[in-house]
DNA sequence: TTGTAGGCGTTATCAG
DNA sequence: CTGATAACGCCTACAA
């Protein structure tokens, strides 16, 4: 493995030399191709972990998310990445794996890492463990929390409008006539889900409804839970009329209860998922959907977090909300 | 950011003295205790890219893999994960979207940042890329090539035992009867797919059947081929009998077409997947799979690169085939 | 434009 | 057991 020394062993000139002109610094036509040329034979790459240990900057982002194998985590991802690339940053990415102890410790791994930067989508980190994690790591690195927010946590933060996103869905259903609509939500620690239960209770308010805990089915975002509680739902003496699941994976997981069942979708039951990924968009009939703007939140929560690792504070802590839009058959 | 030299002043002791205990040397007890308060005192963090400077590890491997949304794929990389942590080390995961460019970019990449050693699951890759890209590194790295081969490269590899899968699961189909079965499978270029396809054809040579081409559809592994080829397949004026779809994206694209068309699985057609992974495992009444054995892939690959950066590299290159098992009903 | 020298935070050698 | 001191590879004033 060759340096810089070596290149300028090579050329004849100084290591400073090399080095500036290696970071765009202006130097003589002869000795800018004789540094290429030297480079070029000797195959000499940049060293990283030197270079950083200098300069206090990797130019890498860590990218946090609680598993790997959700297609709207991996899509957000995508959208991130894609946009950290083009801004010359490269992203690491964990999953911990709906684990709160990895979660903490894949986010120490980060700091250790010397990531520039930080996306989150946190599950089960408290505003106290993120303090700790981030004061012992002693340097301020920004931090972005994606998708969900952590109790009395300040941070920029990127969301969607889960409440209202909620509300019209639901909404929806009783305009249509729907007096009993159950409804599948994540656990109420989660931001997400607690919102989205939060938009339901206040529809059936709004409309005077009688509310029924028992509609309410509350899982844990996962395919089986999804699975499950459709049919726990459906499993009961007087089965909703529609029923509202309330993210990606378990929408799956009711699918395919309700395919089990023999239920057709939409005309046994009135349906409504979430996100247009994969599954939804090739299902026929269409199904409902509620979707969240995606590649809006991945890459705002990069822009934002392109702009701090810039210095430009201003305006902290930033908190948007970006629309959900209600994908329907007429 | 507190230092070592930090610690050192706090203690009146000698960096050198710090550093040796801080990595498990003698010290006196006294000056143990010392350190410890300082350390705490202080948060001092040891600077790992400083450490990785000088020692020339970074106790970090790179896993690629052509996606992230791939539950096979994210499945296999969490034991892969869980057996690297308990040896100490920590991953940094990267996906290419399934995008070549993006594929050798990572991989670049991962070189970049020092890992101690990468596992790759290749999709596009050719021995040229591959040479080319590690050459250019330098320092020569332990990889392992999981999952699929890469022609014409010599390397260390896991894969499952695809052939056979194949040919058993066809020829159990056969077995019962059927004489013109489907088969929805990848690309050619990725080895899987091509040792699929073999295996379907060799039971239909041994068995003296009829070859017919219209009933290999030939997909891209994704959940959106294996609904259009399902389909395709269906579409024909004599149908087959029973489909054997060879990965686990393709299987629920195809499910969700059969779903749709009305078809029952298996009283109307005969089905065969891949891999019980989620989906698989709720589906009632349960549909025959094929099953990879995902997680000791995942653990004899990351067994053997740890092996590797021991610097242990006896009987290279492995070439391990795990069996597959074949889930059915009677 | 080019070169010299110092330092980023560690580890490692070798005296003491 | 402890402590100078020299690297690791690179960047960056500052001086020439």
């Amino acid at each position: 493995m060759s340096t810089i020394k070596d290149v300028a062993k090579y050329t004849g000139l100084s290591i400073s030399t090399i080095s500036k002109y290696l970071n765009g610094g202006n130097v003589l036509k002869e000795n800018r191709i004789l540094i290429d040329e030297a480079v070029e034979k000797l195959g000499y790459k940049v060293n990283h972990l030197a270079r950083s240990l200098k300069t206090n900057k990797t130019k890498t982002v860590g990218i946090l998310i609680p598993s790997l194998s959700s297609a709207f985590f991996s899509h957000i991802i995508a959208v991130i990445e894609e946009t950290l690339i083009q801004n010359g940053y490269d992203s690491v990415i964990c999953g911990f794996n709906f684990d709160p102890k990895l979660e903490i410790r894949k986010l120490r791994f980060l700091l250790d890492k010397n990531v520039d930067g930080i996306i989150l989508i946190p599950e089960r980190l408290s505003a106290d463990d993120l303090n700790s994690v981030l004061k012992v790591s002693g340097k301020q690195i920004p931090l972005i929390l994606l998708d969900r927010y952590v109790n009395d946590f300040e941070c920029d933060t990127v969301l969607a409008d889960n409440i209202n996103a909620s509300y019209s869905a639901v909404e929806s259903l009783i305009t249509k006539g729907h007096k009993r609509i159950g409804i599948i939500v994540g656990p109420p620690e989660i931001s997400t889900a607690y919102e989205r239960t939060i938009g339901y209770k206040r529809v059936y308010q709004d409309y005077s409804l009688p509310a029924e805990e028992q509609l309410i089915k509350v899982g844990d975002y996962s395919l089986e839970s999804g699975y499950q509680l459709f049919n726990e739902l459906l499993d009961t003496e007087d089965p909703p009329s529609a029923v509202f699941v309330t993210n990606y994976d378990m929408m799956l997981g009711a699918i395919t209860a309700a395919n089990e069942r023999g239920i057709k979708i939409p005309s046994d039951i009135s349906f409504i998922g979430y996100d247009n990924i994969e599954l939804s968009l090739i299902i026929n009939p269409p199904i409902n959907i509620v979707v969240q703007p995606m590649d809006l939140m991945g890459e705002s929560a990069a822009k934002i977090l392109l702009k701090r690792m810039k210095g430009d504070y201003s305006s902290y802590p930033l908190m948007l909300r970006h629309k959900s839009r209600l994908l329907f058959e007429k």
